[in-house]
Parts: structure tokens; sequence; C-alpha cells
DNA sequence: CTGCGGCCTGGAAGCGCTTGCAGGCCGCGC
DNA sequence: GCGCGGCCTGCAAGCGCTTCCAGGCCGCAG
């Protein structure tokens, strides 16, 4: 096999202890020594077992990232943005999802990270007060992504605020009857954004004086599948929405592309808005607002990584990071007089 | 903190091997022993530390997979599939990414995966012989993805036959001028990728009588942004073309965007067609090769595992994965006469 | 009744590293 | 010239498991 510390210490004719600080840049290591010690290490092509050394050193060196699931776009960005971070502090990040089968249930009920990470990510954790108190009472430190919980550090965009900015937009558009494709109320993930937005979209209603209408709330799923079947719902009602605020880019694609197929055209007859800017929404210009994923993923590491650092009691912070609407192409003014009834089997 | 394994032999009055064994099933332990071992262990929440029987066990039940970035659709996809038959099996999966600071140069040369995985797959490695013989001396198994290596096993579609495809789609609905948007000649990542796709043009256009034109071969990295760019680019040209082939959808997508508002009709003045099926396509109407990422995820794992179950020799193979053209609303008969000039600023 | 083989069990030696502690050496000040 | 404090270094005890090996016990066959 490779070699070990041992055949390092050796060669260089000191204890293995001496190898092991001068290799890591303690103090307490003559110069000339340290020297010898590098280079027959580097000769020998030894590096250190990280198992070993974590089982040694008490420490993991890695850190959990809770997600609903990996490859959906926004965790994509979520994960590398965290993982780089991450990798240059020396820690590894290992995922753990919770959408599929078992779900949340299963990590709460395994709580699969025992022992094995020195720190949690919760984004947008699907956990009820129980389910969550259960996690805390691991004692791993942990800190959240998409929601605030007391005690806990996070970072989160204002989902109420950012659903108002869409539909404020709207309604400042002139538009009246408009619709809302979120999450289902029995949502696996994404527990308090889609309800977060909900809201927003509810206040900025409102505040523009329009009538909530529930017909006008359907589920989507946050894919683009679930987008598409989403708007097939809200074209089969008597009198459709003239826009659409869907809570993903991704199920706003999906909504456009069936009300186009239905024979409405975007913008003039259906506006519809998204969130998130994915990467592809500038190219099908999509009008949304705008979130900085990967800043929001760096950030959060930090913050999970400070609180590694000084494990004595810190602040916990709660963070909302910004957003802003990008108007491109995909809204408009509401069609005068009755909107062309575009329809479709 | 919590219990040890020393905690539960001492709590049921056995000794640690005992309940060592007995909690992993091992065979030679009295039925009555092991659950009272197994009742304590719950009763206490132990479970067992996974750094110390790593080290003890002498595996490290991790697989590295190495990819060009994550955080991009087709890699994203990829870390899932794999991620979901790794973690059944009890692996954790760490990636490595090679793009970025230092690039695959750093990765060879820190070889960073040593005595940290059991495995590795190759994803995309952007390798020379040299880099790759350096990363095969280590001993670790691998497998390749994407492209083939001697002497490692490795799925991949056939990308020459794809391209072949896809041009060929182009060629017989009659266009002559068909351009290629692809990646970088140094293109940091995605080494034979792209290479085996413009192969796979030239074929085609050989194919149809066409002549290789080298001023409509552009790179697009792989990007949405890329792929627009590279739109850009081609349409300032003498007489642009009257298809693009792009190699990724979202360079696809980025296209179009630039073309239409170049004030060109896709399909009828200008056919795309991309390559991957990316979850979108649909429903963007694009034109383009499918290709199963996640079952190939999925596919390419399990013959790691398979590498590592069996460390006795296997067969080397080489296993192709399908591909299959998806019509839908971007490519169309080219113009009659000459196309319309469409250009932008 | 004695002997032998199987089944269980425990002791103890690692796995490869980190780190507390003690000891050796040297230089300086008194 | 002697003593004390610093600087280096090595020893050895872990970190929490796994696993080899030896031994005890019991049942069965002779």
């Amino acid at each position: 096999m490779s070699a070990t510390i041992e055949d390092v210490a050796r060669a260089a004719q000191v204890s293995v202890a001496t190898v092991s600080r001068a290799l890591r840049g303690l103090p307490n290591v003559a110069p000339s020594t340290r020297e010898r010690v590098v280079a027959v290490a580097k000769e020998l092509e030894y590096v250190a077992d990280p198992t070993a050394s974590r089982l040694a050193g008490g420490q993991r060196l890695v850190i959990g990232l809770v997600v609903p699931m990996l490859g959906q776009w926004y965790y994509a960005k979520l994960f590398s943005g965290v993982e780089a971070v991450a990798t240059v502090a020396g820690y590894d990040v290992l995922p753990f999802t919770t959408s599929g089968p078992g779900g949340s249930q299963r990590f709460v009920q395994q709580l699969p990270f025992r022992k094995r990470v020195d720190g949690l990510i919760l984004a947008d954790a699907p956990f009820d007060d129980a389910q969550f108190t259960a996690v805390a009472r691991t004692g791993v430190p942990m800190v959240s992504l998409g929601a605030f919980a007391p005690g806990v550090s996070g970072i989160a965009v204002d989902n109420v605020a950012a659903a108002e900015l869409a539909v404020g937009h709207l309604t400042a558009l002139g538009h009246t009857r408009i619709a809302l494709i979120g999450g289902s109320p029995d949502d696996p993930f994404r527990f308090s954004v889609p309800v977060d937005r909900f809201h927003g979209y509810q206040e900025a209603l409102r505040a523009a004086g329009l009538r909530f209408d529930p017909t006008l709330v359907v589920p989507g799923n946050f894919s683009a599948d679930g987008g598409a079947e989403a708007m097939h719902r809200l074209l089969l009602a008597p009198t459709p929405p003239t826009a659409v605020f869907a809570c993903s880019d991704e199920m706003a694609i999906g909504a456009i592309q069936v009300a186009r197929d239905a024979g409405l055209r975007v913008p003039e007859d259906l506006s519809v808005i998204g969130i998130d800017d994915h990467d592809i929404s500038a190219y099908v210009g999509l009008t949304t607002i705008h979130q900085d994923v990967i800043g929001q993923g760096e950030r959060v590491a930090h913050l999970l990584l400070d609180r590694l650092r000084s494990d004595g009691e810190i602040d916990v912070l709660h963070e909302r990071h910004p957003t802003r609407l990008v108007v491109r192409r995909t809204t408009a003014p509401p069609p005068v007089g009755d909107p062309p009834a575009g329809r479709r089997g």
C-alpha cells in the first residue's frame, strides 16, 4: 500500500509525533527537522489518511447538507456553492435527501447524520416542530437556509416580500385575475417556501384591493412538468386568469408552454412571472424574481463554519438575502375586453 | 456525548466484540444475546461511528465522483443518480471538481482522493494520457463515464453516433449550411465529449455529401451564455447557417434566443437541435437527442460497486447507452431561396 | 463415562493518526 | 560555575471500532 506516517518517521529518523507536527505546521519543530520531514514525505508521496486523523482528532471534518433532493436546479447550485467554501476549509460535504421513499420521516427517525458530521445545513427542511426538535436534540450544530428557526442561525430570502414583488408587478400592470402555481399543501419538500410565497401573493392582492380566489391557486410541485399540469387546470376554469405567478422558474416555463399550446399569446393574452432567475430564464425571456443561489450556499456554509470554529456560544443571526425583479418578456398589461377563451382538451 | 460501543457492551453485559458482531448480523452470536444487545443499543440510541469502523475495517466506504463541475444540469443529474445507488450500498459519494482554479492539473498533481476513497468515477475526465496514467497508478479502482479508456470499465453514449443522428436529421430536412456549437478547443472540461460530437458532425456532413466549413464551428462552453455568444458569432458571417447543432441543450436555448432577437424565426429561418433532453427542453419545444443521465449515473455506480465487491479481477466492459432523436418544434426544412439576412449589432 | 467437535464469547491487538506529558539539551543570568 | 527556563523531541495513551485467536461450554458419539 502507500506510505504511512510510520514509514515517514523511520525514513526521516524521527518519531511519528514529530512527523505529525512537522507536516501540519505546528510549532515546536526545529526548522531543520521540519525540512527533512517534509522532504521525506514528498519523496514517499505521503499523505495523511483522513479517516485516521479524524478519529484521532475527534473531528469528522464533514458537514451535512440536508436538501429535499439533488438534481434540481436550485439545490444543485446550492450544493456547488456550499461545496466550494467547505472544500477550502478542509471539510467534505455530505448530502442527505429528504424527499423520496421514507422522506423526512425517515431522516428524523434515523438521524442518519449522527456521528458522521460536525455540522448540518438544513435547506428548506420540511420538518414540523417535533421533527425539528428531534434533530436539534442531537446537539449537532446547525444552520438553516430558506427559513428561520428559533435558536439556529440561518439565511433566507424574504419569500413573502419576493412574492409580493412578483404579484405587485402584475397588479401594477393592471391584472386582476392572478393565479398562483405553488407547491401542494402536502408538499413533501420546500416546506415554508411555498407557504411564505402564498402569503406574499395574498398580501399583494390585498394591497391592490383584489379579491382572493382560491380556485386560482394550484399546486405545481416545483417542476416544469408540474407547472404544465397546473396550467392545464387553470385553463379549464370558466374565466381563466390573465396572469400567473409561478413559485419557480421551471414551473413558469412549463406553464407558458401549455398556455401557448392552448392558443394564448404570452404576454399579450397571459402574463407569467417566476421566481429564481434560473440560468436559462434569460434565454426564454422569462420575467422573474432574481436570487443568488450560489451566493446563498457560500454564505450559509460560512455561517456554519464560523459556528464550528467558535464552539463557544455565538449569536444566532437571521440574515435576509436580497431579491430583485427582472422584467423580461413574459409580462404585459392584461388584454383589453374579454380575454380570448383559449382552451384545450 | 453519545453512546459508544463500550457503553452498549457494559449495559448488555457482554464484550465489545460481541456487540460488534451482534449489531452487524455476523454469525456466531446466540440469538438471545443478539436480542439483548439490539435492545440495549436501541435503548441507548447507539449508532456506530463510521469513522472508527472505517479505520478498523480498512474500507473508506466512500466513492469519489470526479466531474468538471457541480451545478450544471448534466452533472447534477449524474450526481443524484450515483448518490442514489451508492447510498443504498452504504457508500458516501464525494465530489471532486476539475474545472475552476488549477483545474485538472491540480487534481492530477495532488491526487486529492488518495486514502479517501475506495473507488473513483471519472465523468468526462479531461485528462490526457499522462495524466490518466498518473491517476491510474494510484491503484484506486475506477470506472469512467462519457468516454472509454483502455483497462477501465465505463459507460458512455455513442457521442459520434448521437451527433450523426442530430446532424443527419438536419441534412434530411435539406439543410446544407449547418453550424456546430461545441466546446472550445482548449476546453477545460468534457474533453472527449465535444471531440466525439465534432467527429459525428463531420461524418454526417460527409454522408450527406456536404462540404465541411470550419467557419461554421464555434465554441459554446456548454452553457446558455456560451451558446448565445456563439450564435452572435455565427450571425456575423457573410452567409449564416440555416441550421445549428448545439452540443448541449443549454447552448441550444441560448442560441435560439439570440437568433430570434436578430429577427430570425425558429424553425422557419433557422433550425436548431441540441443534445441532452434537458428537463425543460420539452417545454421550450427544443428538438434534441435524448439521453438518460440519471440512469447512466446509476449504472456507472453499480459498475464501480461490482468492481469493489469482487476485488479479484473483473472483466473490463465498455457499455454504450442509447440515445434517441426527439423531434419537437425547432427544426424544419431550410427557407427557400436566400435566407433573410437577419442580423444584429 | 470420556473425548471430541461446534458454537459462543471475551481478550487483545491493531487500524493510522493526534496529543498530553515528561525528559533532554542548551543558553543565559547571577 | 550553577540553576532555571525554553525549545525540541519521543513515548505512550488514546480515538471507537473490527477481527484474530484462544478458550469455555455443551451435546453427542463411542
